[in-house]
DNA sequence: TCAAAAGTGTTATAGGTACACCCATGT
DNA sequence: ACATGGGTGTACCTATAACACTTTTGA
């Protein structure tokens, strides 16, 4: 039972029966906090803000905002994202809602839980009067977020863990051109786990999902590896 | 971009810069909509209300109200269900948020859909002030549905199928006692796909989630089968 | 010549598919 | 006797796991 509400559960009756003026139930917000994915030398970070303003100011935040009365939620989404990082047309889903009575102290707001993932490479940071300060911060070495944005972010790791495989994303974190080991890497730094170099790549190439470029790295003290570019994606 | 907004696209700076006043973020409501799931000799069906009051009135929609200043979205979905079905501890999870601008003609309401499946012999049906009518409905013959509860329900649907063998759910719509028939037949509707006896019933025993019983089934004109039970589930 | 990562082949095994067959019961 | 669904065994095939090996580069 939240304390900022004057309404107890037995003073209620449901559905069209309501016990309490209908405009009290018009009195939440909506955000979006968007838990941006990226991947750098091994390692994978997320984007986040400090924020200028109470409450939980000076705190690290995942980049949010409320949503305007005239867009959608994933409107409100892309919006948020495109104006931290310039980034149009990035991989975007949603990762669940967060509605606890009392989890933002100036009202009831229920936020949205979405994830991205961007190649950092691409990212160009676009500091505003809303985000003082922005940073990337490692995945495992996360401070204590503002509100329940830890938790935001425990959801969308798991949610990409669990589409990895399925739905084949995680290129979105590399760059255009890239090595079968870089893939590797990449997922097993998502998945935590190991993989036997030659079934990972036999495993990849028979999806029929990449292909093979008439280009090889450079500059590397090995030998150098054939870059790969996604498939247009058909499914 | 909404009529019922005085709003626009370009009146609006991001986050902390609000250009209108904050309380015109905290005019929103949210509902949850339930897709209740049974299955009965061989047939899923959606249990659906007939409204009684506009908007849509008289048309059939999923059960659903507004959560409460008090609760949380989980906790609202728990009091539709146990209201209108007197079933508590029934299986439920979140599906998707459905936010679009104008999906509901009152006011901005976003919903989040849930799902939840129910054992059809289990279910006593509580006719109430708010649900005059309640009825199942087989899940290929629905109605058009008020709002956008069409969609709900093939978000339910596809989520079902997605889960049901990672996290080896659906035996909630069966009896306590079953066979691996009646598993299996429930299986094949779900996921719309036939199954190979023999080894259905191999992957099934292998999952070490049934316990057998020292029951069989009784009054059946062929070999009477082995009645089994769901182990208490560990993970 | 060495380290380091790319890249390939071979084998063993687990799991899945297809299908044939027998069993117990009510009518 | 037969229809109906329960229940089982086997042979085959494919995915994948384990591991050994060769190749190409920079230092």
């Amino acid at each position: 039972m939240s304390e900022n509400s004057q309404f107890t559960k037995n003073s209620v009756e449901p559905y069209y029966g309501y016990s309490i003026p209908i405009n009290e139930f018009f009195r939440c917000a909506l955000s979006v906090d968007c838990t941006i994915i990226g991947y750098d030398k091994g390692d994978l970070k997320i984007l986040l803000i400090k924020r200028g303003a109470e409450p939980f100011k000076g705190q690290w935040a995942l980049p949010g905002d409320l949503m305007y009365p005239y867009e959608n939620l994933d409107q409100a989404a892309e919006r948020v994202l495109s104006h931290l990082t310039g980034l149009e047309d990035v991989y975007m889903d949603q990762v669940k809602v967060f509605g606890e009575v009392n989890r933002h102290p100036v009202g009831r707001v229920i936020t949205v839980g979405y994830y991205s993932l961007v190649n950092i490479q691409d990212y160009k940071p676009k500091a505003s009067a809303w985000a003082h300060q922005l940073d990337w911060h490692l995945v495992d070495e996360l401070p204590e977020l503002a509100f329940d944005h830890n938790q935001i972010v425990t959801a969308a790791l798991t949610v990409l863990k669990e589409r990895i495989w399925k739905d084949e994303i995680g290129f979105e974190l590399l760059p255009e051109k890239f090595t079968l080991g870089q893939i590797q890497a990449l997922w097993e730094t998502i998945l935590q786990e190991k993989f036997d170099k030659a079934n990972f790549r036999k495993k990849l190439l028979s999806s029929q999902s990449l292909i093979p470029l008439n280009e090889n790295q450079q500059n590397v003290s090995h030998r150098p590896a054939k870059l790969y570019a996604l498939c247009n994606k058909d499914k």
